[in-house]
DNA sequence: TATGAATGAGAGTTCATTCAT
DNA sequence: GATGAATGAACTCTCATTCAT
């Protein structure tokens, strides 16, 4: 007899969550690096509750931030319809991604040295940002806003890098350089 | 009366280039953070002797890509004079930057998430090839064609990550991100 | 709502215990300073079980050794009560010390060198053997025993160093020279 | 034809002399367990150089201390002749013995644990400087100044450890230590 | 399910010792 | 004889991962 949502579900629903919040604190903290016991400790569990709901580092990651990427991408349509015209689109979305980035400690960093074991999360990124970002960049094209040579894809991995911060180049660095970027990539209106 | 260069400083020096070379290579494969031994073993001598010529990896890393470094600064004033605008000298100077980061697996990486221990390279660049590049950018900002609100440590960095290279995003697409970012700093022509 | 001692606790506890004894042994055939390997092959564990229990060597040097300590400074108020003289007193409680030092191959040695990294067990020593003997010193020159003019500690000192045994100046002769020590520090009856 | 002493074997004795020198220098520094490469950079010598003249540390630490240990051993007997007794003599001869020791920065730990690649070092104070000790304390034993129950051995090995100094327990306290000692052998006067 | 004790591979670093020149 | 570059064993410490309870 199989409730719905027995009391063990519930509990473990609720380890799940606290376990996010833990990692999701802790990355911002120390990175994606960081020491899974940190994790733990923080979220009040053993190392072994990490691993059962995780059983991957990148599943970690991935479960962290996926509902962060799906807003992101939830907002290309909307913003598509809105403004005024897809370049102005475009540059709306580049910003909330940027903002998505630029508050994760070494994300940038271990997407694009190719961490192996991130891939999950650079898979989640492919399936969900792309087309996002996609369906802007080709709004931008049909436009005659963007140059047609320039995947989504290539244009998501250089922003995520222009967000990779340090001490003497911060987010505003960051931020004015994706937007430096988005910039060269308009088309000289004709 | 020790000779200037006997045979024991000339195989000492050979060895030295060994590690090196062996630094070099593994560097590419696994980036600046590979363990010492794996060092020491692809030069085919022990640790100690790796540590004997470089006592910390700042070191190693330093000496590795002090030469390319060098060859790099001392472009930027031949390209002043040679070039047709300040512009084109500063594509030429930084096409050759990106030609040196996207041969190196990992640094762009490692200087970008401010890698401790790397300061002394991280020190190095900006003592070497910062005031090169700022003086090509001093003069474009002079000839107007760049706005002056760019420093050229931070179009550095900027450039340095988007030479971060992976699987998906090779150093083609590194190429022309760098060339439309500079694109985007070109002051629109009055 | 955990068990005050759960199964888990009582293995960390017997653990922990085999390491003590382990690392108790291996104290007396290498001396405080053995690697912290042989501690852990000795007591059958790997070396991060050593580490979790005993994060620095201190710790576990320290561990096994405060029983005895303990017991030890507890002896002095007994003494100074059930005993003839103070002298007596203190010469039973020397004596009691004496017993716990030469059993501890190497402990003399190291506390003597002033080895760093036993600073915990050297405060453990302060803090407790100190005040026991100090209480008894004092007594012995309320009573015109012992000149004032001898602090606890040195006599400590002196008595550790006296301590440090070897192949040919044994258990035997350490307490020869430590009663000879403190027939020394005996004042001339009047 | 071989010269007595040709110019190569005087350049040797010279080489052998400061690294001596040097030996001893560094040995008050940072005790006899210095590394080896200190002692010869100290001497200017290259670390070949040491071990070509004294295979083993403990050869370099015998040779270091064999003039001291012989002016001491000759102390002895001239003592004996001009001293008013006996025991008068032991307490002079011992000053010395202690003034040797405590400034030879950890000689008495690694004597006193029994540091093995000392026994060298060992043997010559057992060969010169007890049968200087033992022809004293026989003396006093003669006078009845001193009981018959302890070696000569026995009581520099006493003298020995006490001298084992550190940050709080320092040369002046070692030697009232040895001072007590003494008198705590003095037999009492009939 | 949750726990966290235990494991052990792996990395950094030091330094005694050898040996070709 | 002198040199010092080279070697590599030995040691410390960290942390990802497993698994018995």
């Amino acid at each position: 007899m199989p409730e719905t949502t027995g009391v063990r579900q519930q509990q473990a629903r609720r380890t799940r969550a606290a376990v996010l919040a833990a990692a999701a604190a802790v990355f911002v903290d120390q990175g994606v690096q960081a020491p899974v016991r940190d994790i733990a400790e923080r979220a009040g569990v053993g190392v072994g509750t990490v691993y059962r709901h995780f059983p991957t580092r990148a599943d970690l990651v991935t479960a962290v931030y996926r509902h962060q990427i799906d807003t992101c991408a939830a907002l290309a349509p909307r913003l598509l319809e809105e403004s005024a015209s897809p370049y102005s689109a475009l540059t709306c979305w580049v910003d909330a991604f940027v903002e998505f980035l630029v508050t994760k400690h070494g994300l940038g960093a271990a997407l694009g040295a190719g961490d192996p074991g991130l891939e999950n999360l650079h898979a989640l990124m492919l399936d969900t940002l792309v087309p996002a970002c996609a369906s802007l960049l080709e709004a931008c094209v049909a436009a005659d806003e963007v140059g047609p040579d320039l995947t989504a894809y290539t244009l998501m991995r250089a922003i995520g890098n222009l967000c990779i911060t340090g001490p003497d180049y911060d987010r505003s660095d960051a931020r004015n350089m994706v937007a430096t970027l988005l910039v060269g990539c308009r088309r000289a209106a004709a």
